[in-house]
DNA sequence: TTTTCTTAGTTTAATATTAAACTTTTCAAT
DNA sequence: ATTGAAAAGTTTAATATTAAACTAAGAAAA
């Protein structure tokens, strides 16, 4: 969304505010995707892998709710992770529906390797700002995503 | 990245401020791309058309730098753009390795009709905040994204 | 119980996205 | 002028992403 539509004067500040925003996040996700690609893991991948560290096992819908993600898109994720030997698949003994996702040894050493580096960077990047700032900046950032 | 892990004070603060915007970007995009859908656009179709609009006839490679994608994605998304007769590429006269990429009418006629809409909900969204709240915002994403 | 509805997961088709190898064209240096 | 480097665009292979159609399993209703 460009910067040179003439629009009211609402319309460009708003849309100068939209863009920064958008901006920020790029920056942000660009440093920790570069870090992420060097361990060979896809930000989707370590979304995964990370939700099933700190909140456990859990089923596919279960995983697509937390990461706002399709069905099929979780599907062929785990099916990645499962090629490499970091997550298995256990189908339910009282609903033969759903399968748990699990950590492997392989997948939980993973993340306890990468998590603490991209902490690190988030860390940094949002430090720019002082504690009040940070406040502020997350209460503004609850009101816009507030109709979901 | 969920906020489960036990780091330190500032490590937390900084990954909920981290979440939060990250939810804020994705909930603005979400509603921005339901309108794009019923258009038949992408995000990223509408990105190049929106460019070229304001911005005028330009390379595949300067819309590879405006929207911060590579050279082989901007390929893939001119060529689904020329085949529905929204763009065309015309090559360089002097210069025989460039295309200029051109809005046909129907694209402009497109972009027209478009983007007073997006324009619409990202003013709408974006008022939830106050004009200094939007300054101090803008501000704030600035910072973040200074390091690129 | 049999039928019907719902839910979890998979598959398919389309677009997106990148890195890397490749082609064509231009430009610079010898 | 010829050779070699650089630049624009394409292709390929891999992963991502969604919607929609599909399968299998369980639950509810008849």
């Amino acid at each position: 969304m460009g910067t040179h539509y003439k629009g009211s004067k609402k319309e460009i500040n708003a849309l100068n505010v939209f863009i920064k925003l958008i901006r920020a996040v790029e920056s942000l996700n660009s440093i920790l995707n570069t870090s992420l690609s060097k361990e060979g893991l896809t930000e989707s991948q370590f979304g995964v892998l990370e939700a099933l560290f700190h909140l456990g096992p859990m089923s596919q819908k279960n995983l697509g709710s937390k990461l706002l993600k399709s069905g099929g898109n979780i599907t062929l994720v785990i099916d990645n992770l499962e090629k490499r030997g970091l997550v298995t698949r256990r189908r339910g003994v009282v609903d033969r529906r759903y399968f748990s996702i699990q950590l492997t040894d392989k997948g939980k050493k993973l993340v306890e390797s990468i998590f603490p580096k991209q902490l690190k960077i988030i860390t940094e990047e949002i430090g720019i700002l002082n504690e009040n700032e940070q406040y502020e900046l997350q209460r503004m950032c609850k009101l816009i995503g507030l109709k979901q």
